[in-house]
DNA sequence: GTGAAAGCGCTAACAC
DNA sequence: GTGTTAGCGCTTTCAC
């Protein structure tokens, strides 16, 4: 900046004026400053800006893993309204880790980050305590952070239950099976608790032996099929709690003989990319992933704008992409 | 860190060489200084000393999209080094599109970052002209950029063309055709030059009725397929030039009640996750990504250490994961 | 409409 | 082993 003052012979705070635009410069003044900053590849530090401004345009950005695609449809629309609004996104993995977590927190900080955009690795009570403390803008996304008065957004896993559930009862089965998966998580519990629900509200029981378990993993929806379909009763149709589980269900199925959706309909949960491939293509439930991201990130802004809001929390709905592995 | 010295009654230097580690203190002050900075909740703060080193520890990354599965994960082997190393990720997505890629590079230059991780949008000779004039730290990954003098990290896309056809020449295959893709870019066209050169090596003539076009997605490897299919001839073997195409060409294939991989064998290229999953599971050429991530940040880093070394351009071998799409 | 000067929080060179 | 000081490149207040 010095330089390009020295070259257009104004002062550096004239210079400062033309580049923020901050005040008024003669023209002649800014054309000397324009052409001087263009001569000598001129970019202003945005380090020592921020430095002077006490605040910066990052934004951290933490993931359990930024290559499962869930989190990466989520990261792209937080990216596209940043780089609208001129934020740039600090990408931090924490693979599910409270240590690496707790890490790139502490990076951020020292970043001085405007915010941060926090799937919790784990029960995350404390960083969300202490960022809360130093009074560091925070969304807390997908899963919800226990203890903790903070602005949130996630999925209304239990609509999308209902959903998947009701769609199965309104094609006429009646012995409906799930493909569950770990119930301490809370998004397959709550899914979970929309199937029986939605089974309870249509007079139908609930058949503990109908409910397998899984993992989320495409085998452990293949074994659960295996085990459903060597039922003496077996299911006519199957909700399975994630997209991975119900395409080893149609797997599991096919082996068998079985046509899917005649034989067996399936429904899946999430709608990655995958879905619309297999054979017969998914009918699932869609998680709005790009509107967590955009909603995620409108709220950081709101939140950075006025800190002393009160916690907003946000479930968005899911929608039902019907395909083909249900008939209809 | 001024409060933080007042605190611990010392000045602030000593403080900065606690924090820093950067020379002898007597064990008491070290002691004051901790507890001092435990109790404030102190963090240095990075820009001050970024600013004052004249150095950051932020890296630049930019792809076209992160929520594409390839870049997905070669993003996932950047941050995985950077972490260890702790250097930060800036994510940036192009959209390929040429004027957002020379707004996140102005950015990045405004941040100071120590380097800049690039997979390019289009023709970019110029902006790598330019971050080649600021002597910023770069790497190229996955598509070359014309003209330019770069370190640069790409796949043998030729290899993995030899490799899928060889696999199926060695099936006993004779009439393979091969789905191409838009022929301007070229990974695509490495790939069909393997698939050329190892039909000749084996005696195998070239017929371009084997050759069908495709756009990378399912739908036009699903077309590309009938039109193969409907041929006086049909082949009995298909190397499509990705896996979107391989499982839109499987379907084809079921489709008109053809196995695959007993009437139809196919092969595809990339090892997408949905490559697992399809059925019958595809057998395809693996590009290696995340080894493309890790040595693309690897280089970066030697880049940073050494400004003056000759640029280093390597090529990666492919790998073929054989699964089921092909028999054998 | 312009310029001089202080200071953001840190580090490194230099004295003691 | 410790403290003092100058200065990184910017913004902002103040004086003109």
């Amino acid at each position: 900046m010095r330089d390009v003052a020295q070259r257009a012979g104004v002062s550096v705070s004239t210079v400062s004026h033309v580049v923020n635009n901050t005040r008024a410069v003669s023209a002649d003044a800014r054309v000397q400053v324009q052409q001087a900053m263009a001569a000598l590849g001129y970019k202003p530090n945005a380090l020592a800006r921020s430095l002077r401004r006490q605040k910066t345009h990052s934004i951290g950005m933490i993931v359990p893993d930024n290559a499962n695609p869930f989190f990466a449809e989520i990261a792209r629309a937080i990216e596209d309204i940043g780089f609208a609004r001129s934020y740039s996104i600090i990408l931090c993995n924490s693979d599910g880790n409270l240590e690496k977590q707790a890490a790139y927190v502490d990076l951020l900080i020292e970043r001085r980050v405007a915010g941060i955009l926090f799937v919790a690795a784990g029960v995350s009570t404390e960083v969300v305590a202490d960022l809360q403390r130093r009074r560091m803008p925070l969304v807390v996304i997908d899963r919800a952070v226990p203890g903790a008065a903070v602005d949130m957004v996630q999925t209304n896993h239990y609509q999308g239950g209902q959903l998947a559930t009701q769609h199965l009862i309104e094609l006429g089965h009646r012995r409906i099976a799930c493909i569950a998966a770990g119930s301490d998580l809370s998004p397959s519990a709550e899914r979970m608790t929309g199937y029986r629900d939605t089974l309870a509200a249509h007079g139908l029981a609930y058949d503990p032996d109908l409910v397998a378990p899984g993992d989320f993993q495409f085998a452990s929806g293949y074994r659960a099929a295996q085990q459903l379909l060597d039922l003496p009763q077996p299911p006519t149709a199957v909700f399975a709690c994630n997209d991975l589980m119900a395409v080893g269900c149609i797997s599991a199925a096919t082996a068998r003989g079985l046509r899917v959706p005649q034989d067996l309909a399936v429904v899946g949960f999430d709608d990655v990319k995958l879905a619309s491939f297999t054979n017969p293509p998914l009918t699932t439930v869609a998680q709005p992933k790009r509107e967590i991201g955009r909603l995620a990130m409108e709220m950081l802004l709101a939140r950075m704008r006025d800190p002393d809001a009160p916690p907003r929390s946000e479930r968005l709905d899911t929608r039902l992409v019907v395909r083909q592995s249900c008939g209809g």
